[in-house]
DNA sequence: AATGAATGAGGATTCATTCAT
DNA sequence: GATGAATGAATCCTCATTCAT
């Protein structure tokens, strides 16, 4: 019988996780401009419901984001568990351009101030707080040139994702910000640069 | 009031000049999600003016890219005329950079495949082989590694250009990309690191 | 005040009925060419309703087509029942182009090539399975000339709908078409002619 | 010098009748809708310029309209001079069906009540007379029913004008017109019936 | 709590018509 | 008299958001 009774409260979680999965997966693939109503029917949901749960399209884009740091910030915590202080450092960049990259509304949406929600910060703190540490570690190490600061590392990885940003005729593609990572990490480096680039794809 | 006054045929030119004006400065400020209406009001004509003028939004957007493309070009081949190999191909950057920060619209073109209108994909020709020319020299006279090719070069224009695309708070500004792209040619350079990074701010 | 009261869900058919009824009054009345937002004012409608329950202008007219040709296969079948094989096609022609007539929409509908949606194209095939019966069943009964085919029925009634398709002051009028589909009868009919024309109303 | 001169009094006539030409033309091609500003291309003049001629589009339809009644008129004494008066009234009627078919721009002009002015109305007064004179002939003759009356005639014309007005699937096209004429003449016709109907193209 | 209907403000684009030169 | 620029209303259509059930 419980199955067959009119969506009770578990479903209202159900519901919302599928919102933020169809949301994440379309402005992932298509960008900020997907409607909301597009969302609401990839989630096999009512349009309606998708506002009772999140008031506005920007609540919907900061619910996703938010969800989002949360992988991302233990992404970073992974990568600071790594041991070699510049190897810790890079996997982090490494992991967190391919998150931009692999999506798109992530990415723009980082773009915007995104501070709008008290947990949104709270998660951007705790993302900013290992991302010093990794840096500090990599500093202390003398792997990483002093005058680089944690200002500088969001626009590092932001650079990179888009350095694929390009039509392919003009070496742009899906594995170009490999390269141009590299780059930036070696200029960022101390000591010998990289023996080669990635392959360009 | 004598600019106020109408004037319609000698002025054509002027209207016309006012909303490439207003178009580049609204795309740059706020994207290319602009609505020609609002360009148009922007430039003090109606509606259907600035369709007149641009038969579509998309044909408006190429006209601002050609007219920046043209500069661009300029800019260019200024940079390429300075005799010191490596000096050239920074300023070349730094230039191009500089164009793509403060033409929002512009860039986001680039993104774009934009060799729509043949004059663009003609003007896009001479910029490469610009491009190409001081990539070679530079790296004939060994100062940048050898393993960058011709098809990295927009992919790190476009990067560094990204590189204050984050909130303020982050890092982000109007001058970060100064930082991101030294880091770049750092890292592309052969030889010692520049000595310090640009200032922020 | 009832009436006036919203009521959507529930009415969500109402409105969509209404939206075709005032689709098809304007539509007779004034051709192809009404807006979308006027048959939804007449609807009492705002104006995405109306593109809600029909995607498109075409959806809209399509609708409205596939309605009424619902009715005129039911007309067309009554007619088909009638035991005389001349009078089942008299009464067939004076149905169908009465029809015509009275939704000038449906007709320029039928004009244009109208096998757009799966449902219009089969209805087409049943109607015109009733027309070739009654057709086949008054040459074989010797009433029809034998060298008229079923390829001239459409033509035939879409010029007898268009008999009265003239200012009023050259003998155009609501009921001029009588006439003129007597004529044409009497050109197919094998046998003495009508004993008169239908009175010019 | 005559020529080098700008356009004295001399072109503006010329300018009138390549307007009307290009109306023409582009009506008849491709019905009413097409803009005063294609028609003003197609002539080789300035918009204003149409305008100026002509101060609607309306009055330009009308003026297209006029100077085509004038080639009509001939065309109609011409059938009226034919010597049989079955004949007479055959070659009326197919020339005039042809003249709709040819130039739809005409036809839907005529559909709508075009005695805006004056010199329409005294050619359409003469137009009627012809006509009446073609049909008293033959109704003297015995060839026609009698209780076929001047005021059939228009609708008849533009009956079979339409007798094509379908998809080409339901028998539509060009020529399809033909039957239906031959159809309708007779059923006005007395005695015997044409031999065969024309064939379907 | 979920639904999907309704809404109306835009957005791009076209066009008849008016006007300044 | 000719020109073509300017205009703004109108058109189809989309979408975030609100509401009644």
């Amino acid at each position: 019988m419980v199955e067959h009774s009119r969506a009770p409260r578990a479903d209202a979680a159900r519901n919302r996780a599928q919102l933020l999965d169809a949301a994440r997966a379309l402005f992932a693939e298509r960008g900020l401009d997907v409607s909301v109503g597009e969302i609401a029917k990839a989630a096999g949901v009512g349009n309606g419901t998708a506002f009772r749960h999140f008031p506005s399209k920007e609540a919907l884009l900061n619910a996703v984001v938010e969800q989002r740091m949360g992988q991302m910030l233990e992404q970073l915590r992974a990568s600071a568990a790594i041991e070699d202080p510049w190897d810790a450092f890079e996997d982090l960049c490494v992991e967190a351009v391919r998150a931009y990259i692999e999506d798109n509304g992530y990415m723009e949406a980082v773009k915007r101030d995104c501070a709008h929600s008290a947990s949104i910060a709270e998660r951007h703190g705790e993302m900013a707080e290992v991302v010093e540490g990794v840096l500090a570690r990599a500093q202390a190490a003398g792997v990483i040139r002093p005058d680089v600061v944690i200002d500088d590392i969001p626009g590092i990885l932001m650079a990179a994702a888009h350095g694929g940003a390009v039509p392919e005729a003009d070496g742009g593609g899906p594995n170009a910000w490999r390269r141009i990572l590299a780059l930036l990490l070696d200029g960022v480096r101390i000591g010998p640069r990289s023996e080669a680039l990635p392959e360009r794809r």
